[in-house]
RNA sequence: GCUUCCAUAGUUCAAUGGAUAGAACGACUCCCUUCUAAGGAGUAGAUCUAGGUUCGAUUCCUAGUGGGAGUACCA
């Protein structure tokens, strides 16, 4: 094998396949049609079933119509050429099946790449392109809420994927301190509220004088009209209704930014609805002036039939903006202030017609041409599927959620390690809880519903953090009883060690699925994959007590690899890994 | 009503149109006088229904059933 193929074969055997499959198949379309095909569309795949090798590819079937013959026959005629290109001392060929070709490493080939193995680096570019990212989003004189922690936790964890790809990614909180809430909460604070209780823990007693409010409201329907009256006198900038909303803003963020703090969240921009204010009515005015918007039922609307959609309402019969109104305005906002290659809003599956209305929009208007995306995940919903509802207080905080793990994080902790001190139990129970919390938030398609309840969504068994902190503190133990030689021998190395190399090769990969899919789930599965494959390396191999040292010196390579691919991949999660369990 | 998303072991989730549908939890067997048993090995157990497209369907299309969400003055 020539120095370059050797070199692309060590790194990543897939390309190295798919190139010569690929020249290969093209060669017998072209030898028995007159038309050349221009694409052939065919996979190789990683089946992790020992019979149908370390890659399969279906290019038998793609070719098969193409040359009029079965797709046996084609995987024939294919290995022939193959086995003339590829050497018999890096993959052992066989056709299987109906016309799959299976591609089997060989000991040989696997030295190859073990030596080779590297630990995961952030993708370079000349030209970082900047990614906006909204996420979190929550809303003012509310606790922040699981879904907003679901929110939270997803978009950290797309900045760090993105960044590590090559993007330069930008954060954004879009605040909900605007809207006709506050006309609500601020009637109850007058009526209700005492400012001594309130001063004392602020954002629970408002929650509580909000859900007062829909409770007296039923009755009283009158407190509908008042809490609309003194929202339309926060907005004119009524003196007393300005200070107790700044009141309220400010412990509001105050306690978010503890959240934020805690998980390592950071945003760029934190930028509150009520930003926006000064900029509504000139847009307003300009919508109405070029007639993109007009009046329907005395509200002013955008009309978007042709898109087969409900109208887009701008404004309120009785004068007041809306979210749609505002998410319009900030859209234009970001886009002229950031100047970003791409945004993405990171929000719940419930606003997918609003931000199909928000494209349809722009697509009308032209507001800007920088794409935005909506990166939706699903609801998570009460034990009996039924979504959650602030108004009427049965909602799950984030405060509670993280509170209760690290309860029974540090329970398990007691049971496992009782020779520790309270604090460093204290310690490790926190760091773990944090990881768990955000583990379980990520390792399911974020598009699915998730019902809610502690047992099963922050499991702490199995496919679950602890599994993975755990398989990482074992790897670092050994590590810091042997000495790291560069001089290994890979040729004695066996199955259990292939799996992990093979594993471990693929982790670019499945950051690419992340990537095209916006979601983080699949990594949260490899690195589940990968630490299962360094446990069963554990219970095969006795590392440190092992006398072939040049063997030995191979696994260490191979170990410190995976070592450090859980650690970066659980830091693309937003996850920090502990040295100790 | 309309729009839209979803339906996979007892439970929670996987599976770029591929071969024998993978895990985890729970149940049942085994393995600590060798590197952290928060571990490893094993057994039993699943694609909502009916059509269609395809060499090949959990995946795509149509219809049905069941559930979630949205559906003009909340965000």
């Amino acid at each position: 094998m020539k120095p370059e193929a050797l070199r692309l074969f060590s790194q990543n055997p897939e390309k190295y396949l798919y190139t010569i499959i690929y020249t290969v198949a093209q060669k017998l379309i072209q030898d028995t049609t007159l038309n050349a095909v221009s694409a052939l569309n065919f996979d190789i795949e990683t089946k992790g079933i020992a019979t149908f090798g370390d890659y399969s590819t279906n290019i038998a079937f793609i070719c098969a119509p193409l040359l009029k013959k079965s797709p046996l026959a084609v995987a024939q005629e294919l290995l022939i050429l193959l086995r003339e290109q590829i050497s018999s001392d890096f993959f052992h060929i066989e056709i299987a099946g109906t016309g799959f070709l299976n591609f089997f490493i060989t000991p040989h080939g696997w030295a190859h790449i073990a030596r080779k193995l590297s630990s995961p680096r952030p993708r370079k570019r000349f030209f970082r392109k900047k990614i906006l990212i909204e996420f979190s989003s929550p809303n003012i004189a509310k606790p922040m809420s699981i879904g907003h922690l679901r929110a939270t936790i997803l978009g950290n964890a797309l900045t760090h994927l993105y960044r590590h790809i090559g993007y330069r990614p930008i954060t954004w909180n879009h605040i909900g301190d605007w809207g006709t809430q506050f006309g609500k909460l601020l009637v109850a604070y007058k009526k209700w509220g005492n400012s001594t209780i309130i001063e004392k823990d602020p954002i629970n007693e408002l929650q509580k004088l909000y859900v007062l409010f829909h409770q007296k409201a039923e009755q009283d329907i009158s407190l509908e009209d008042e809490a609309r009256k003194e929202f339309q006198k926060l907005e004119l900038g009524d003196i007393k209704n300005r200070r107790v909303w700044s009141y309220i803003v400010k412990q509001s963020l105050k306690e978010f930014n503890r959240m934020y703090r805690l998980l390592g969240v950071v945003f760029n921009y934190t930028i509150g609805e009520s930003f926006y204010e000064s900029r509504l009515q000139p847009f307003i005015q300009w919508l109405q002036k070029n007639k993109y918007a007009h009046e329907s039922q005395g509200a002013l609307i955008i009309p978007l039939e042709a898109e087969g959609l409900p109208p887009a309402l701008i404004q309120k019969s009785d004068g007041a903006t809306l979210y749609f109104t505002r998410d319009m305005v900030s859209l234009l906002y970001r886009a002229h202030k950031i100047k970003p290659h791409h945004m993405l809003y990171v929000v719940g599956g419930e606003q997918i017609l609003h931000f199909k209305q928000l494209q349809s929009v722009n697509k009308l208007l032209h507001l800007t041409t920088i794409p935005f995306t909506h990166v939706s995940f699903g609801m998570i919903t009460d034990e009996f599927g039924k979504k959650f509802s602030t108004r009427k207080g049965n909602i799950v905080t984030a405060d509670t959620v993280v509170e209760e793990i690290i309860d029974r994080s540090y329970k398990i902790q007691e049971e496992k390690n009782p020779h520790q001190s309270s604090e460093t139990k204290k310690k490790t129970a926190t760091a773990i809880a944090l990881g768990v919390v955000m583990h379980s938030m990520l390792r399911s398609d974020r598009t699915s519903g998730i019902s809610f309840d502690f047992d099963t969504i922050f499991s702490l068994s199995g496919n679950s953090f602890p599994y993975l902190q755990y398989t990482y503190a074992r790897i670092i133990s050994i590590l810091s009883k042997v000495p790291h030689k560069k001089t290994g021998d890979y040729t004695k190395l066996t199955e259990s060690d292939h799996t992990l190399t093979r594993t471990l090769i693929n982790f670019e990969k499945i950051i690419d699925t992340c990537a095209t899919t916006q979601s983080l789930h699949p990594l949260a599965e490899y690195l589940f994959s990968l630490a299962n494959a360094v446990n069963t390396v554990y219970e095969k191999s006795h590392i440190i007590h092992d006398t072939d040292i040049r063997t030995r010196n191979a696994r260490i390579h191979i170990l410190t690899v995976s070592a450090e691919t859980i650690a970066y991949g659980l830091s693309i999660l937003g996850i920090t890994v502990q040295k100790k369990l």
